[in-house]
DNA sequence: CATCCATAGGTAGACAGACTAGATAAGTAG
DNA sequence: CTACTTATCTAGTCTGTCTACCTATGGATG
């Protein structure tokens, strides 16, 4: 079912609260639907199982990075739209700096630089 | 003492077993060594904590990936040296080829592409 | 109508890896 | 002698991910 090959963790960890930030930031999403919209978007690379979406947004939630609302009229289903918050798009940018500057350093490393 | 801010985690989780089995494959090295040729060669971004550093030496070994032997004859103290395996540099390449894969990936969806 | 599939949300428990905070020891510089 | 740097190591904790489940419903197929 998933994209990948099977071998190999889904995802870089300490990178899913980023992805997920993200792609709320381009709009209210349900939690599938962020999975699946990671999914697409990277190329069938990333897989997010169930198990590390739904504590994940449990997370975001408590910290007040996101707000949820149910929502049936989109998708036909009972479904928990999320929102990112002022505070949670800082939260974003910090994130994505701090994860520039660690690939950053990790290349630099790489290459012998 | 540290080179970084203080602010974050030292390492992107994961990362760690690459970076170890990188500098070790451009010659043998004991750990503090290791540490410290990690923080020069990033420009004092990545940092790696003495807990983080002998767990992770000890896992290398045990899975087989490196050898190690004590010597005192080079820093005129104690210090265990690591030699990379022939089965250490496989994983390397291929713990390398997962990164860039994940790395990637990530980038295609933070770009929006 | 019954059955199956995709959608949708969720939890429990295990596990890996990194972190804090220490102990220990020996060589070197003042 | 004292302090600093080098050097190794462990215990306990914490965070985050993963596997493997459970529940429920709308739409399509038989």
């Amino acid at each position: 079912m998933s994209a990948t090959g099977g071998s190999g963790p889904d995802l870089l960890p300490g990178t899913l609260d980023m992805l997920i930030l993200h792609v709320l930031h381009e709009g209210s999403l349900h939690g599938y639907g962020i999975a699946q919209r990671l999914e697409d978007a990277s190329g069938g690379v990333l897989t997010v199982p169930r198990g590390s979406l739904y504590p994940a947004l449990e997370r975001l939630l408590k910290k007040g990075w996101t707000t949820a609302r149910w929502d049936t009229s989109h998708t036909g289903r009972r479904a928990r739209f999320y929102t990112i918050t002022p505070s949670g798009s800082r939260r974003l940018e910090s994130k994505q700096a701090d994860y520039e500057r660690m690939t950053g350093a990790i290349a630099r490393v790489m290459s012998g630089a």
